[in-house]
DNA sequence: CTGAAAGCGCTAACAT
DNA sequence: ATGTTAGCGCTTTCAG
């Protein structure tokens, strides 16, 4: 028994009413219209199951209640995060999401298919490079438009976590915990989340006034958080608490210290940053500081809903701040740790 | 510079002919026209930077070139994979793709918008649970649909990869190491692809003479991993290898040995599965069977696009096999393991 | 080879 | 309070 095809005109048959009259009441404007009448089309357009179709709808009102979604990774669980929370708000919001992953390869037909056959009222962008073909694409449209998790100079039209408050956060759970020789292994310059991440750990490194860290910037990856650890471990004198500033990088990190045969958290402590769910499968379990990835993905779809009603594009860092969540990776510095001068 | 608004009549009105000779040409059907006017309205059109009105097509031709995919949990990095090798072939075959997270919670609101309005030409069920409300949903649907990696009864739609292998190489591997007490950690029996893999896992134990193997049932999850292998830590004779056969029960096996001090390949030997690619950063580095993900994801696409053009919903196992990617938890079983009897 | 015309299902301004 | 009408942009049949 299905809905197939249950048309305004099919339940203005019904009714004895005009499709007009039928469209007036469903649509919700309460207007004048004999609830008598307006009683009887609920009743049937319920019996009957009526949905309105969205190509119809769409075609005559110029709104799709569909927005765009495209990412560089599907496979990165922060993208995960930020999808869900976009769904849900979606969702609360009254639209659909359409979803296309735009990777370096040149699928700018996806991209034309999606947010060229006005199909989307909205897009959110995702992706991961700032220099990516995404810049070019969008220039040449006119549709509303928001990055997330990503700050592009000067397009100011953007939602972001507070990446400064999660180095800060990072630095102040090592010191509270007695540790003086810390070290961070950082993102690239390009990536402007690390700048971020980086200069608040600094910075709260200073206000705490703790030896200067180690900084060594890597790839975001695993590879590059297994050198960076490798590198720190070498150092002198060797930190007693590290902040792995990205997921990746905290696997690769605890890899490297597995490897060389130390102790989490006896010999060194880390502190990670948790893109999703990882953080706690991991051995140890990871101390991390958490971003509200999930209430970003909602802070952008009421963004890009306020400016798909006309509001003006800005800047957002959400509101909610990190968080740190402990679980085994920090403990306090070794006793033979250098003591403080 | 947009490409706002370019209509078919744009393009006729510049060129000077009819709309409907537009038509004809940029849809392709290479029919009776005039190879100059045909030139010349290939060149505004591209000019123009022409795309076809999603919303007017559809609402003509009755096809959206869109796919739907609902999901129970975005988070959970089978998922990912599916959707990205999904996605993958929806674009080849000229898709874009509404995607949905449909939890237990009751979003019947979002599936009946993406499924009732008319929006797609067919739906991906990835839902987790046989039993999960969207069975009665979407018995009350005419749309077509396949279910991947889930083959509920009898329903004779679904594609799903080769679990009976997949338990059948675990079984080899560990054989082929020389084990001969081996276990296995299975999934709960209401759901399909555990009971293949076990299954698969069990005939190959005995084809190959080996001691029958411990089994134990648990939730797919991390803490329903630990508790298996703690349970599998206090037995005896306590197997040598034992197959985890999801990637949250890996996890949290991996977790329980880590705690009760024993070494990974030393002590015991795991071969677990792959849902994603997280298998390479667990410590020690996961050797698991790789299941095909990403092309059940492509291989469902192609079939709904079959059911859509008018062929006959089947079962489809998708012919890439499972295959064993080998790391760092398969070694050979302690010398002081129980001899061979 | 090309144009005219109808209509997909819906909305909204305008009549009555 | 309800009906009429005119499209939204496109495909497609039928005439010319």
């Amino acid at each position: 028994m299905a809905n197939a095809k249950v048309t305004l005109k099919e339940i203005a048959d019904y009714v004895g009413c005009d499709i007009s009259t039928v469209s007036k009441v469903l649509h919700g404007g309460r207007i004048r219209v004999r609830p008598a009448t307006a009683q009887r089309i609920f009743e049937v357009a319920e019996r009957l199951q009526y949905r309105p179709n969205a190509a119809a709808r769409s075609l005559r009102s110029q709104r799709t209640l569909c927005l765009g979604i495209i990412l560089p990774d599907l496979t990165n669980p922060v993208y995960s995060e930020i999808i869900r929370g976009a769904l849900r708000k979606a969702e609360e919001l009254g639209y659909v999401m359409l979803i296309a992953e735009l990777g370096e390869a040149a699928q700018e037909d996806a991209f034309h298919r999606v947010v060229g056959e006005g199909r989307i009222d909205g897009l959110i962008v995702a992706t991961a490079s700032e220099q990516s073909s995404i810049g070019y694409l969008l220039a040449r449209q006119t549709i509303p438009y928001v990055f997330v998790n990503r700050r592009p100079g000067g397009l100011g039209r953007s939602v972001i976590v507070d990446d400064d408050e999660g180095g800060a956060l990072a630095a102040r759970a090592l010191e509270s915990r007695g540790h003086r020789d810390v070290a961070l292994i950082a993102g690239p310059d390009s990536i402007d989340t690390a700048v971020r991440r980086r200069r608040g750990f600094e910075r709260t490194c200073r206000d705490l006034g703790l030896r200067s860290p180690i900084v060594e910037s890597v790839e975001y990856t695993v590879s590059g958080g297994y050198q960076g650890m490798m590198r720190l471990l070498n150092s002198t004198p060797r930190p007693t608490g590290v902040f792995t500033s990205n997921l990746l990088v905290s696997i690769g990190a605890l890899n490297a210290i597995h490897t060389s045969g130390l102790l989490i958290p006896r010999d060194i402590s880390i502190v990670g940053v948790d893109d999703g769910n990882i953080a706690a499968f991991m051995w140890p379990p990871l101390t991390a500081v958490q971003m509200p990835f999930r209430e970003m993905g909602e802070v952008v779809v009421e963004e890009l809903d306020r400016i798909i009603s006309g509001g003006e594009p800005q800047e957002v860092v959400v509101e909610t701040p990190p968080v740190l969540v402990e679980r085994a990776t920090l403990g306090p510095p070794p006793l033979d740790a250098s003591p403080d001068d």
